[in-house]
DNA sequence: CGGCCAAATATGTATATACATAATGAGCGA
DNA sequence: TCGCTCATTATGTATATACATATTTGGCCG
């Protein structure tokens, strides 16, 4: 968003600010490319005349471009518009529950099974995990109506948090389990297709070797690994979206 | 980052700002969980008293956490913790050339075919025109080195990028040619697997159904429909990468 | 001509101040 | 008790000012 929110203009009628309304005048000629990747926008003093206000005003309406990678801000040189960065964009990733309550079906949650060990090589590798360590590994179906909508294999790091070990996890996901405890994580998402292998087909209940969307979400709080998890959705039954805005 | 970038804390050695040192000290607090969701966070006049600054710079600091989503602040109640958002993950989506190349494989890209027509209904539907309007089809292939790595089956709305129709396409890809000339556009990405069908899976030179990962962007720039691409890769030949980070 | 230093300039940060605005809560009257 | 008004309070926005800092320009001198 990331710093692309920054710019988005107020929604209703209300007077905008006028920092706001300098931030958006100037970002709409840019995207209308009246004003190309590398043009000098005006001194902060010019506008401040041209709005007659502050420099300070300015200065804040041009600050916010600048963090939003619209302009660049050189010293003694001046404000000059950026040339588009690759594109980012903004993926969001609600529950599982969500996504399919949003399909207008009923959804429920299913353990297949659950099992705590000492963390092999294969979990320090997902986890990211340098010494050895105990785990909790999590399998478990998502159901939207009567169909199995979304598989889930995870596992968490019992040293990040040890309160797992005595969670059944029979009637709530580690999901929101988790995310409920550990809030303001960081995560590594990898995004792929490939064919269903026979074991998840089965729970699936569909055929080995179907295209299927796996998604992979790795997660870590002050630095410490948490939960790797792998989603595995059966054929074109899902599909994420992502919506990227540099201006507006 | 979309609001996300606003965080990051300056990287090198180099002495913070005030309003930077203030603004990352509370984001610790927050991320560790000292702080949890919720918590009322000190007021300004107290933050400024603590950090000995005046009122102004504690502001900064509370507003840019504000906008980054970490706190909400409340005219006469004080600022607040939030609880994290449905995760919101910054995918960077480069071009395709830069893609290979960061594999380590020479690329280039081969023009299939190059269709101008008057728009038909699926143009429309994908393009999300209004009227009836010309078009221009263009499907190529990508190649990491010796072998076809990717499909681009892209139309161009010729109402809003004229300039497409005499342009030959043979030796630049159109997305590149695009981002060169529309810059700062909107665009709407959809990601999922499908098996991949006969025509592409011959150009593409594997089985048809094999497991494939299809992304596809529509764009606009200043609310007229530009383009519309879908990419096809090949089984487990690529996957996105997007990585999250609410705070640091 | 080349290299170095100093002045000019635009942005970066911070301050003190002022008034606007929204929300809370206390007090008062029906 | 309910509902109203009004003072209080924290944030929101804007100003004028000051000094720091990076960078360019131009001129001076060898």
């Amino acid at each position: 968003m990331t710093d692309l929110d920054v710019m988005e203009k107020p929604g209703g009628e209300e007077a905008p600010s006028l920092h706001q309304r300098i931030l958006s005048d100037i970002s709409e000629r840019i995207v209308s490319g009246e004003w190309a990747p590398g043009h000098r926008i005006p001194f902060e003093y010019e506008l401040s005349a041209a709005y007659s206000c502050s420099r300070m005003t300015v200065n804040k309406a041009l600050s916010q471009l600048a963090k939003a990678g619209m302009i660049e801000r050189r010293r003694r040189s001046g404000s000059f518009v950026r040339r588009p960065k690759s594109q980012a964009a903004v993926l969001e990733i609600h529950d599982i529950k969500t996504e399919v309550l949003a399909l207008g079906l009923p959804y429920h949650y299913r353990l297949e099974s659950r099992r705590v060990r000492r963390g092999t090589a294969e979990d320090r590798e997902r986890l990211g995990l340098a010494g050895p360590s105990a785990v909790i590994e999590l399998i478990s179906v998502h159901f939207a109506g009567p169909r199995p909508f979304c598989h889930e294999n995870r596992v968490i790091s019992l040293k990040t948090v040890p309160e797992a070990e005595h969670e059944p996890f029979a009637e709530m996901a580690p999901g929101p389990w988790l995310v409920a405890r550990i809030p303001w994580s960081v995560a590594e998402h990898r995004i792929r297709a490939t064919g269903v292998e026979a074991g998840i087909a089965a729970i699936l209940d569909i055929d080995a070797g179907t295209p299927s969307l796996v998604v992979e979400r790795q997660t870590w709080s002050a630095d410490q690994p948490v939960t790797h998890v792998r989603f595995t959705y059966a054929g074109d039954s899902h599909s994420l979206v992502a919506r990227f805005t540099p201006s507006h």
